[in-house]
DNA sequence: ATAGGGTTAG
């Protein structure tokens, strides 16, 4: 977003010739400012810098009120280029020494990433205050070093308990909008302590009782992993605004707790005493989203109708990607296209849902509209559209967009990026080629990254290549157990038997146990649970009773059950019972129960499906003549008549 | 007379 001056004057706006057309003959500097202030603040900043720039072709002498509001619109448009102009400008009329103009100065520097200039204008600034101090912090906030921030906080502390003595009028004292920037601080620095600590200066500067800064508060601890503190800080707000219902419900939404972000909502509408806005609905949505709360999201959808924000771009955005994610990706299509200005943020939900779905050709092709809708992608585009690719198995088409992405828009490869291509080569076969790439990343690769090699090592029995993965991940992820059992597997598959001992003792000795899996499945607006060996439900002896009824047909129509999904030693008998009650066939078998004959059955996973629940899901979608919808951790997996829209990839 | 730093979301 950078700003020319060639690119100032060929400017024109409607806007401009009117004020032109009223002030130009003014030679009075006090309307001037007016006329910047007031395009500054209207957010016209290109025009607000034109009004300057026609200022000073009338020879008017600009005051040192001219200069915030010209400093601010360059701070607005990300321009440095015109920024250091007016700091020269300043400067030549001798204001620069003047607080007003040198904070908004620290403020634009910062803000355009050049904290080397803040800073020597800070230390150049003989008389500071809040203002100056609090650009300093946000800056380096914004600038994503928010240790160095708390630091300056540290030493505006240490400055106002030395000028605290005096006669008051000059004092520079921490306020309201200091103490929120140092909280912002404290959420991307996520530490505990630290936001403990500042939450004590609050407690003792007189905050407690502060909206606004409660409002931080909760985005600060819930930032740091502590959401318990989030909702304790929440409900000690004595008038809680908007805003701080809609922090609390997204903290919820964004840790997955997807009932207690919806229970704050009703109670919120119950008696929060304030209106829910077009916020509120898109982190109740993410809620439906992640717990595929497909009725409810409908009734959200339908509100979001009434209240005429259907095509306002985050709401509508918010609707596409609760949709894909209840599987309806038709319905999100129908969504965004009626969304009126898409952004890229609506193209990657589109493209990612698409991805999701294994359906890459309708992603790519979502792809080449945005390109030619001239929105340009960024790193997460390319990440949904690389995972669309490797859905779908697409290599070369992947490594093309990888390369494209590098070259042409300069975008350097993340973590996330690597991992969809060491899926893609390795399971299309190529593990060298997805080793050499793991070696030659810039970035350290993650679990993520590994995961997905070790998982193609099984596919194509590479035990070497599997214990160097394995290794990495041990070190990475110690306690996630799933890479333990996945090496055992590999080591029987090869009939290393001594090595599989070796791993289950491993396991046993350090305590090491499987993530329990579970499904939900949504059935008249209510989520239902399901744990593996489910026996808590009140209807388990119906379901396990029906459950057993489906799988005998199943077995008729000729499936024999598939075990390697299991530890190899566990006896044969064990291991069917144990593979019979995965939460996802109870999820199915109680759906069918109680839903409507003929309807779709929708499923949700939180770990990647079976090799056997695939299959019997497969028959069992025959058996019953149902669709049936399963979305595991990494994918969707559309059942009907016998087989599935992931075509047995995944 | 005119002026600077600001919390929630996809």
């Amino acid at each position: 977003m950078k700003t020319t001056k060639a690119s100032l004057v060929a400017a024109t706006s409607s806007h401009l010739t009117t004020f032109f057309n009223k002030y130009v003959n003014t030679t009075n500097v006090y309307s001037w400012n007016t006329v910047i202030a007031d395009l500054a603040r209207a957010g016209d900043s290109l025009e607000s810098l034109l009004a300057f720039a026609a200022m000073r072709k009338l020879s008017l002498t600009p005051n040192r009120s001219t200069f915030p509001c010209t400093i601010k619109s360059c701070t607005a448009l990300y321009d440095i280029t015109s920024g250091k102009q007016t700091h020269t400008q300043a400067f030549v009329f001798g204001f620069h020494n003047d607080v007003f103009v040198s904070s908004a100065l620290i403020d634009m520097y910062a803000k355009c990433g050049s904290l080397a200039d803040a800073h020597k204008v800070f230390d150049e600034t003989l008389v500071k205050n809040v203002v100056s101090w609090t650009s300093m912090i946000i800056g380096y906030v914004q600038n994503k070093r928010p240790y160095e921030a708390l630091c300056f906080f540290k030493d505006f502390l240490r400055q106002e308990s030395l000028n605290g003595d005096g006669d008051g009028d000059d004092e520079v004292c921490v306020d309201a909008v200091a103490m929120r920037s140092v909280l912002v601080a404290c959420s991307s620095a996520a530490n505990k302590n630290v936001t403990q600590g500042v939450h004590g200066v609050v407690v003792k500067k007189g905050f407690g009782e502060n909206t606004t800064i409660g409002n931080t508060l909760v985005d600060a601890y819930s930032k740091c992993g502590t959401v318990g503190f989030s909702k304790k800080v929440f409900d000690e707000i004595g008038e809680k605004d908007v805003i701080s219902w809609n922090t609390m419900i997204a903290v919820c939404a964004q840790h997955g707790m997807s009932a207690q972000a919806l229970e704050l909502f009703y109670a919120m509408v119950r008696d929060g005493g304030v209106r829910y806005n077009a916020v509120t609905l898109s982190s109740v949505l993410l809620s439906c989203a992640h717990s595929g709360a497909l009725q409810t999201g409908k009734c959200i959808h339908d509100q979001v109708i009434k209240m005429g924000l259907e095509e306002e771009v985050i709401v509508g955005t918010s609707i596409v990607d609760m949709y894909c994610k209840c599987g309806r990706v038709g319905t999100a299509r129908r969504t965004f296209d009626r969304i009126k200005r898409k952004n890229v943020l609506s193209w990657t939900a589109m493209i990612a849902g698409y991805g999701m779905h294994g359906y890459a050709r309708e992603a790519l092709n979502v792809f080449y509209e945005m390109v030619q809708a001239k929105i340009v992608p960024n790193y997460i585009t390319f990440v949904s559209v690389l995972s669309a690719c490797s859905h779908a198995g697409l290599v070369d088409e992947g490594w093309h967009w990888f390369q494209t992405m590098r070259h042409k828009y300069l975008i350097e490869p993340g973590v996330e990026h690597y991992s969809c291509m060491v899926d893609l080569l390795g399971r299309a076969g190529f593990l060298n080629r997805a080793y050499d790439l793991i070696k030659k990343m810039k970035v350290r690769p993650d679990f993520v990254v590994w995961g997905s090699l070790l998982a193609a090592c099984r596919m194509h029995k590479n035990v070497e290549l599997a214990e160097i993965s394995a290794r990495q991940l041990f070190e990475l992820d110690p306690k996630n157990c799933g890479y333990y059992v996945l090496l055992a597997n590999i080591y029987a598959d090869a009939g290393r038997w001594e090595d599989v001992q070796k791993m289950r003792v491993y396991m046993k000795n350090h305590g090491l146990s499987k993530t329990p899996g579970f499904s939900l499945v949504e059935l008249k607006g209510r989520v239902h649970v399901f744990l593996v060996g489910d026996k808590e439900h009140p209807d388990h002896e119906k379901i396990y009773s029906y459950l057993e009824e489906l799988c005998m047909k199943v077995q008729e129509a000729g499936y024999v059950p598939n075990m390697t999904s299991v530890l190899h030693d566990i006896d044969k008998e064990e291991k069917e019972m144990t593979l019979r009650i995965h939460s996802e066939k109870l999820a199915v078998a109680y759906a069918i129960m109680n839903s409507v004959p003929g309807s779709t059955i929708h499923v949700i996973k939180n770990l990647r499906i079976c090799g056997d629940c695939h299959e019997t899901i497969k028959l069992i979608a025959k058996i019953v003549g149902r669709q049936i919808v399963v979305r595991d951790s990494k994918r969707f997996h559309h059942f009907s008549e016998g087989s599935c829209s992931c075509g047995d990839y995944w």
